[in-house]
DNA sequence: CTAGAGCGCTCG
DNA sequence: GTACGAGCGCTCTAGC
């Protein structure tokens, strides 16, 4: 009970739970609890934060009153004035939940006053509080760093920083926002708050809107004499946008009138019960803290059970899994006995699952049969679609020795816990499961990706194909299909395949991946990697899922036209070529080219490859090609030969004969960056530079009434590049829509932007990629085709008017040796195994880490978009059909292509928030057209 | 006859 | 010895 009544003398304490919990679980490392594996990070470091507080404050200076104040629900009164506050916050991390109700239960623990209230933030809350406080004339210290809170310090009011261990009075608040706490409203309203979707002033930020606050006193004021104001920019965003300015002043100022069903009488200081607190510490396995608790308390240390500690992510599997036997395998024939599995799947709430079939085009494979596994060593396998060898005729129940279940009967069974929300479905490449199953109309979900687990934790390391996985995660060999299969001419389909062995191989894979998932899982949040595994790796399977079955239309006759045409133009430049050789030979063949050129011809600067070849590329052929006429011949018969034997012919073969479309496929998991792959065909290759390339682009085309659209990002990685190296110039350049070539030369240069020639900017140009590539003084006198210290002499120029380039290549490459692998802005990890060699190995290796973080940001990036992308158009007719990177491609009707192209830019242009601020905007350009080449 | 390495070219 | 990241078609050869 309160004896005493709050007012002068009193030091009121407020902690901002939700904040500070939010911020140690991203700021320490992952614990879990050692009995059960349950995260307990952020509660962890709540309760050493408080008991460090509880031991602190025994001077004049400790509190006599304290609370932790908590958010709840996620509607409050902020939402009813502008309904997208907070709209693009994330998803809370999975490993995060469930540690909230224990931090509650923590402050009841220490018996501190616990308070929240429906419909309000922790910060109103805090806000009511501490005004109360002050005008009781108290002292007030709120412990938190959220820059929100920061408009009440003064007036006996500070700030504290418990991570950091700072106090934070006015002056540290003038540090941070350029103004003091009374002003910092006014300031927050203009620049806005992009994790908290606060609109505020576009092309304002803290800065500016400083600078503009001291100037007029105050935002009214400001909003007042808008006209006086010279930049043009300025003064028209905050006379058009007065309203929008005016709403987020009300967004972030915060309401010191609560209504709260408590007083400040209730927040007294309390002495916590020993045995509630060591019951609660103990429960939760914190060894060190319960000791010190106890010592403190003077009370005996309760026993916490030592049970061995989980596996750290180098170990090897659990020791305790069963050996791989086959004979424990089950060959599902009846309906009973695969209800019976269906049970077991229910009583678990997940199963792998693994399906085989005729075919790696998913397009085309039939469905031959289905594996599952609910524990280790417990698999089975169901064949419902395996045939005769020799006649080909399908098995049907009754057959002898290899009866199998009607295909429907069993898919009927399977569906209701394939679509089941409740049951985990784990897959190696669900993907390609997903599809075949989805064509038979399951959409399986929710699911779990065993080599998206794997590339999330190791990506740089190796791949991740599951004999791989087994091989190195379960010290376990699996059973190699080539037997079963054979190859070459003489190689069958899987419904070829004996049902016995079927099921060993089958049932197999199905384990493998169990028992891979329950390796790879806990260790995703020991390697911090949850978040990536989760928004930027598994929600794509579906997408990528739909994408790749709706496909794209192609148009057989263009394509055959055009080969027919290059196939002439083919046949008269080899003529011509034998004549000028004087001999026969294949043109095709780059060592025959070699030799005529270099040991027939002796044209002079040949070169061999590491072989003995000569070399024969394009860029020596073109050094060539100014004197001679055979060079030049083979570099038009080798545009051609590309055009039609990579795209116009083989592309024909691609488009599939019940859908008239061509369905490529993309791996999630194929490049190192996190930049995805297309294969079978690949379409992010479709020629462009060239116009009689790009003429190929017109057999890509939208079906009648409908057009394609494409939307791709301007120059991205060199927008990253200015984020992350932290460019002054780079970073106001894109914020003003400068030409990015042309501003680099000019600094580099010393040319005005207004006397700038093609040729200086295509050096600029040249160079700010290289930078990207991590550039070196050989590799760009190579492309520029000048001499090498001429190219390092602009190298060392950029890094002088650019030092915060050299640096972030000088720290990434550090960070890289020291950590073994380097990061994209989302937390991706690329492993960088090679950084430490010796040779020319290191300067590969040093060059892939330094441009890794800025095309996996990118990479990122346009993967959050795409996730974000098909319930943004999902009320549109419009499908996404085509990712290269930087672009995706739609088919709409004619009628929507606008409507697509606002939606798409908005989601591709925001898709770094909230969980990154880029300081640079990111634009896209749009185009439409009846194909590929009119929408590019 | 087949698999794989080497070369060269397409894209971002 | 060199720009970063991919996939694929062709030739050529080692090995069945």
């Amino acid at each position: 009970m309160a004896t005493t009544t709050f007012g002068k003398g009193c030091h009121l304490h407020l902690i901002d739970g939700s904040a500070f919990i939010f911020r140690a679980f991203h700021a320490l490392p992952p614990l879990t609890r050692k009995s059960d594996g349950l995260p307990i990070g952020a509660v962890a470091g709540f309760c050493n934060m408080i008991f460090k507080m509880v031991e602190d404050n025994t001077g004049p200076d400790a509190p006599t009153h304290v609370a932790v104040v908590f958010d709840k629900g996620s509607h409050t009164f902020r939402n009813d004035m502008y309904d997208l506050y907070k709209a693009n916050r994330e998803a809370m991390p999975e490993d995060l939940r469930p540690q909230i109700p224990l931090t509650r239960e923590a402050t009841l623990a220490f018996n501190i006053a616990c308070k929240e209230l429906e419909g309000y933030e922790a910060d109103d809350i805090i806000a009511t509080l501490s005004c109360q406080a002050r005008d009781a004339g108290g002292r007030v210290t709120i412990i938190s760093s959220d820059k929100d809170l920061m408009q009440l310090v003064g007036d006996g009011v500070v700030m504290y920083d418990a991570m950091k261990s700072k106090v934070i009075d006015r002056d540290g608040v003038f540090e941070k926002f350029g103004v003091f706490p009374e002003h910092v409203v006014d300031v927050q309203a203009l620049a806005g708050d992009a994790v908290d979707n606060v609109p505020g002033a576009p092309g304002i930020g803290i800065k500016t809107a400083a600078l503009l606050i001291n100037e007029y006193g105050s935002l009214e004021e400001l909003l007042d004499r808008a006209g006086e104001i010279k930049q043009p920019k300025r003064r028209e965003v905050l006379t058009e946008k007065r309203a929008q300015i005016e709403l987020s002043k009300k967004l972030v100022q915060l309401d010191c009138n609560t209504p709260l069903d408590f007083t400040l009488d209730d927040l007294e200081v309390r002495d916590p019960d020993p045995e509630a607190l060591m019951t609660f510490l103990a429960e939760m396995e914190f060894r060190t803290l319960t000791k010190r608790v106890a010592d403190k308390l003077g009370v005996e240390t309760p026993a916490i059970p030592e049970k061995p500690a989980e596996a750290a992510a180098e170990a090897p599997a659990a020791p305790e899994a069963p050996d791989f036997d086959k004979a424990r395998y089950d060959c599902v024939r009846d309906a009973a006995t695969l209800e019976t599995w269906v049970s077991q799947i229910r009583e678990r709430g997940y199963v792998a699952v693994d399906t085989e079939t005729t075919s790696l085009d998913e397009m085309k494979a039939e469905l031959v049969g289905i594996s599952l596994c609910v524990e280790p060593g417990h698999a089975c396998y169901i064949p419902v679609g395996h045939r005769d060898g020799a006649s080909g005729d399908l098995f049907g129940s009754d057959t002898l020795a290899e009866g199998q279940m009607p295909l429907d009967q069993a898919l009927a069974i399977l569906k209701p816990v394939l679509e089941d929300d409740a049951i985990l479905k784990i897959g190696q490449n669900m993907k390609y499961d997903a599809k075949i199953l989805a064509r038979h109309g399951i959409e399986v979900a929710p699911i779990d990706d065993t080599m998206l687990m794997s590339y999330a934790l190791h990506g740089g390391l190796h791949n991740h194909g599951m004999d791989l996985l087994s091989e190195t995660y379960l010290g376990h060999i699996p059973i190699p299909i080539k037997p079963l299969l054979g190859s070459g001419k003489s190689a069958i389909t899987f419904d070829r395949v004996k049902i016995d062995d079927a099921t060993r191989y089958a049932a197999e894979d199905a384990d493998i991946t169990l028992r891979l998932w329950q390796v790879f899982k806990p260790r995703l949040h020991v390697a911090r990697v949850t978040t990536v595994y989760e928004t930027l790796e598994r929600p794509l399977v579906p997408v990528l899922g739909r994408m790749e079955m709706s496909g794209i239309r192609v148009d057989r006759d263009t394509l055959s036209r055009m080969s027919n045409a290059f196939a002439q133009k083919m046949a008269g430049l080899e003529a011509e070529l034998h004549e000028l050789a004087g001999e026969s030979f294949n043109v095709q063949s780059a060592a025959k080219v070699g030799e005529i050129l270099f040991d027939k011809m002796s044209l002079p600067g040949g070169k061999k490859t590491k072989t003995g070849q000569w070399q024969t590329t394009s860029d020596v052929l073109e050094d060539l090609a100014t004197e001679h006429d055979f060079p030049a011949r083979v570099l038009d018969y080798r545009q051609l030969q590309k055009l039609k034997s990579t795209y116009t012919d083989a592309l024909q073969d691609h488009i599939n004969a019940e859908t008239g479309r061509v369905h490529t496929s993309y791996s999630i998991a194929g490049a190192n960056t996190g930049r995805l792959a297309s294969t079978d065909p690949n379409l992010q290759n479709i020629p462009v530079r060239t116009e009689e390339g790009r003429r190929i682009r017109e057999a890509f085309v939208a079906e009648p009434g409908k057009k394609l659209v494409s939307l791709d990002y301007s120059q991205i990685e060199l927008r990253i590049l200015a984020h992350i190296a932290d460019i002054p110039q780079l970073k106001q350049a894109f914020a003003d829509g400068i030409d990015i070539h042309a501003l680099t030369a000019s600094e580099m240069f010393n040319v005005p932007l207004d006397e700038m020639t093609p040729d200086i900017r295509r050096r600029a140009k040249a160079i700010n990629f290289g930078v990207i590539y991590g550039i070196s003084g050989f590799g760009l006198a190579r492309n520029l085709r000048i001499p090498r210290a001429e190219a390092q002499g602009f190298i060392d120029r950029y890094f002088e008017r650019f030092p915060g380039i050299r640096s972030y290549m000088d720290q990434t490459v550090d960070f890289a040796k020291e950590h073994g692998f380097v990061q994209t802005l989302f937390g991706r990890k690329i492993h960088t195994p090679e950084i430490n060699a010796k040779g020319p190995h290191a300067g590969f290796a040093r060059r892939a880490a330094i441009n890794a973080p800025i095309q996996g940001t990118a990479a990122d990036v346009i993967r959050r978009a795409m996730v974000r992308m098909e319930p943004a158009i999902a009320d549109l007719p419009a499908k996404m059909l085509l990712q290269v990177h930087d672009e995706l491609l739609f088919e709409v009707e004619e009628t929507a292509t606008e409507a697509t192209i606002a939606r798409a830019r908005e989601v591709m242009e925001g898709a770094a928030s909230p969980a990154v601020h880029l300081a640079v905007p990111l634009t896209v350009d749009a185009g439409v057209g009846a194909n590929w080449a009119e929408a590019h």
